[in-house]
DNA sequence: AATAGTAATGCAAACGTTTTCATAAAATTT
DNA sequence: AAATTTTATGAAAACGTTTGCATTACTATT
């Protein structure tokens, strides 16, 4: 039951009904103060009549921006990223932009042709998570100049702009709060680390530490699981039937750390009074859980927020003169919130 | 150190370097048989040389499609939503087409204005978070005539095309349930009900239910809770702690059952002994959980994926013929999903 | 050998805007 | 009252594509 059946008003239309010339039409949208008031009365009647709605598509095509912004993440559906593309979402939004949205499922392939097609609909920027990129992602972002920002991981020496937290350093955290704790008999339980610097920074930080006092993990307790509570349940479970028992499991984050708590209480094994947990990212959920979770806190939101913000920033600059080409590069701070799945080693019967 | 500095090639100088006109250039991209294959490959050449990209806001231009789809949600960063989210961008994805995305936080004035800006994006189609959307939102669906589906509620008398479950019948079949076990003493923790029809529905379905067998809540024992844990474990608390305790819950969806147990936890309620708790919903993770939690499973990611290819299909027939303007409707069934957290009342002590 | 197809290409007009430049009218200055 | 500035508007070119129509060069048919 449209007005004009089917053909929707453009911006000649509205001048038409208006009276005034589409270069009146076009200024009174984009440089008000340009035009007389009466005159813009008219447009603005004319405009709501016809149900008129810009074309954006038509300015982008004059050199202006398109608007948009491009996120590309693993995958949309894990808390961890969830929050982060929420808050992203929300500061770009803020901004006036559009986002389009893709996941490539840990795959740096179809990460590159998800970077192809935002680069078609000439997205304003790009923002991707993580550093670990494929060598054609980066030339392909490098020549055709786009504004890009990695979320999640601060690297000093990272080859393109990054908002984010040193993972390497929340694994040495959560590494020196269960070695403080007396613990010499611990476990790992990590992601893949393969296309995954997070997981990665992780993983070394925390062997790093361990080693140095002389508490590595035999082969046996290093052990992998996916990102997802049902398969790291069965794989902790796997872990506790093993005939020797770690009194300190590090997880690579809260989920895998959650699975391997309900591994625990299926078979009996108390946490924290039997075997500590301690989780990495304090996920949204994690301080109500029951024993509330210790873990590596990352501010989740607030590195979204600001990777948005800067991903802006960043846009305008492009657009102002030809950029330094500077690279921008923020730290978030992580921290140890210190709850209930941790005890002291001396404590264990 | 793009190769012609800053100035990305267009059409023009990959015809002016592969020696052939645009419109050869064009017609190699979108009709390649009309093309010789020798001018082609010379084509390709040039466009590798000059690391061209296709301009779709161009295309989109000439009436072509936009490419895009507009989802537009109540908040992203929510279990249900991040796994509909995900299903519903694989399905439009593996068509070809790009997602945008936005949030409103419920609502739905911001609903409206993210629906415009979409429209100003031209996005070949929109989707929506159930039923329950603001008239001048209907009315600019209508008025520019954008194929739009709705995801996650089944109405039969629908405004609009629509995917998902019939929201009151799961609460009919969460209340049965528990009556079914003999519970008479039953509390209802549900969330906000106003712009939100999931939850309404579910409530409504419930509360007839209930009312049929005599078993209607008092006033004291239908508690409302946010849409998140900590809130919702408060919520419930407060809820446990009045005198008179009731020995069923019915939440209004897992994470508010995930709360109630926590608060149950905290206090030594014993779930289910002392109290069956029910969600619904069957969020990732619920069947994990210990114990594993009763709920009413939802096919979250069936509809999501139903969803993006009706999306598709709508978009293919109103570029067709002007669509028979005929609504779509498809029912997921939802079912109950008995685990370990409601027990039958006699074997309360 | 003349004719009719067919295949491959180019020309130029669209698509819906924004913006530069020119012009007319009104307001201000002298 | 003339000259100058300011304000408001329109005409037309540009943005990067696609596509209908026209043209040319072959290939197959008589």
């Amino acid at each position: 039951m449209a007005s004009k059946q089917g053909n929707k008003a453009d911006i000649v239309d509205v001048a038409r009904r208006a009276g005034v010339s589409i270069s009146t039409v076009s200024r009174s949208f984009n440089h008000p103060n340009l035009v007389n008031l009466a005159t813009r009365k008219k447009i603005e009647k004319s405009v709501k009549a016809l149900g008129y709605i810009r074309n954006r598509a038509a300015q982008a095509m004059h050199g202006r921006r398109s608007g948009t912004i491009g996120l590309i993440v693993p995958t949309i559906d894990h808390a961890i990223f969830a929050e982060v593309i929420q808050s992203f979402s929300d500061a770009v939004d803020q901004a006036g932009f559009t986002l389009l949205i893709a996941s490539h499922g840990f795959d740096l392939e179809r990460e590159y042709a998800v970077l192809r097609k935002f680069l078609e609909h000439r997205v304003d920027g790009v923002a991707l998570i993580g550093l670990d990129h494929s060598e054609p992602t980066f030339q392909l972002l490098d020549q055709q100049a786009v504004p890009v920002i990695s979320i999640w991981n601060y690297e000093e020496d990272s080859r393109i702009s990054c908002v984010g937290a040193a993972n390497n350093e929340a694994g040495e955290l959560a590494a020196r709060h269960v070695l403080d704790l007396g613990h010499r008999r611990i476990a790992l339980v990590f992601p893949k680390t393969v296309g995954n610097d997070r997981a990665r920074g992780r993983l070394e930080g925390a062997l790093t530490q361990l080693r140095r006092q002389q508490a590595e993990p035999p082969e046996a307790w290093t052990i992998q699981a996916p990102y997802n509570i049902a398969e790291a349940k069965e794989a902790c479970g796997a872990l506790f039937d093993l005939p020797e028992r770690p009194t300190a499991l590090l997880c690579g984050n809260d989920v895998i750390a959650q699975g391997a708590i309900y591994a625990a209480v299926q078979r009996g094994v108390k946490v924290p009074e039997d075997l500590s947990v301690l989780g990495i990212g304090d996920f949204k959920g994690s301080k109500e859980m029951e024993p509330p979770l210790t873990t590596i806190h990352f501010p989740a939101e607030e590195i979204g927020g600001l990777a948005g913000r800067e991903m802006c920033d960043l846009i305008a600059q492009s657009e102002d003169l030809k950029s330094t080409g500077h690279l921008v590069r923020k730290k978030c701070q992580i921290s140890l919130a210190e709850r209930a799945t941790c005890l002291p080693v001396r404590r264990l019967r």
